[in-house]
DNA sequence: AAAGATTGAGCGTTCAATCTTC
DNA sequence: GAAGATTGAACGCTCAATCTTT
């Protein structure tokens, strides 16, 4: 009807492999995400949250860098683990050494729940990631991330993470 | 699905990579996103509807096959479309071959939007997704998500309606 | 009865404002 | 004043129930 230009897009391939990433991107975390609510009854994060306290020095973080690890922003943590300690699976309490920070603490409940939920998980994402990739894809696709991730927050901590 | 009798674990170099790709799952939504609603105050689902219109024939899609395009239920698409048609991006109009469908339909102003968003979205999309990355890595990226699609949902686009 | 679509309630995330400690 | 952390309101998504058309 208009005489307006066609929208500028990808090329042909381009837009083959931009599809191809787009479903991982929306589907991935999706399935992930339902295998820990159905066999666990938490969320992705949340599970991130409780690993990432069961792998910290005496199962305890401060909440700014428990945020960094699981990558969320601390307003969003602090929800989360309000809940999580109603849960009963974490506490918290103030930094002896510098009032401004809160200690995040993994309970006993909370390393349990961490053992009975990390294999489920762990066979989750061989089945979904690295099953249907050949040893050498694998390897491909830890360089491209890589590449990706730097190219997408070149001084953020998850480049320093990835070496 | 049975249970595992012995829960494997993630080597050491499949920690890098899942470490790697968990990085671009949180972090690569979080850019474009940003960059859209910056730019063009949408977010990247609602471009995507947008985008998809711009792209079938008559600038019309179903109501169930944009959902489908746009990889999101048919309720959060219903609600998407309902801000866009207030924005005058879309209207809607029973299909008069079958009642029961609805048909989206992108405005003259809907497409305008479009081309005036598509440079910037695509622009962002090469410079996270495709620049960093070799020739070669890029076609090697197309086949890993590829089989990692087929791995996560191995019956095609019906596989939401589960659960 | 079945399929497409919409709606409202419930819930989690985001954002800005606030509080505390240094 | 600055940094860490929390809180409440606004907004968007999910889920189940509902409505319409076939």
């Amino acid at each position: 009807v208009d005489d307006a230009p066609e929208p500028r897009r990808l090329e042909g391939d381009e837009q083959q492999v931009w599809l191809g990433l787009t479903g991982v991107l929306i589907r991935l975390p999706a399935v992930l995400d339902a295998q820990l609510q159905r066999d666990a009854g938490i969320s992705h994060f949340e599970y991130q949250v409780l690993a990432g306290l069961s792998m910290a020095d005496d199962r305890t973080l401060r909440m700014s860098d428990l945020a960094t690890f699981a990558e969320g922003s601390l307003a969003r943590l602090s929800q989360v683990v309000g809940r999580l300690e109603k849960r009963g699976w974490i506490r918290r309490t103030p930094d002896p050494d510098d009032g401004r920070y809160t200690l995040a603490i993994l309970t006993a409940e909370g390393w349990d729940k961490v053992v009975a939920t990390a294999p489920g998980h762990v066979e989750a994402v061989r089945q979904h990631v690295f099953d249907p990739l050949t040893k050498a894809q694998q390897r491909q696709l830890g360089d491209i991330t890589r590449r990706i991730v730097g190219a997408v927050d070149p001084h953020g901590p998850c480049a320093e993470k990835l070496r």
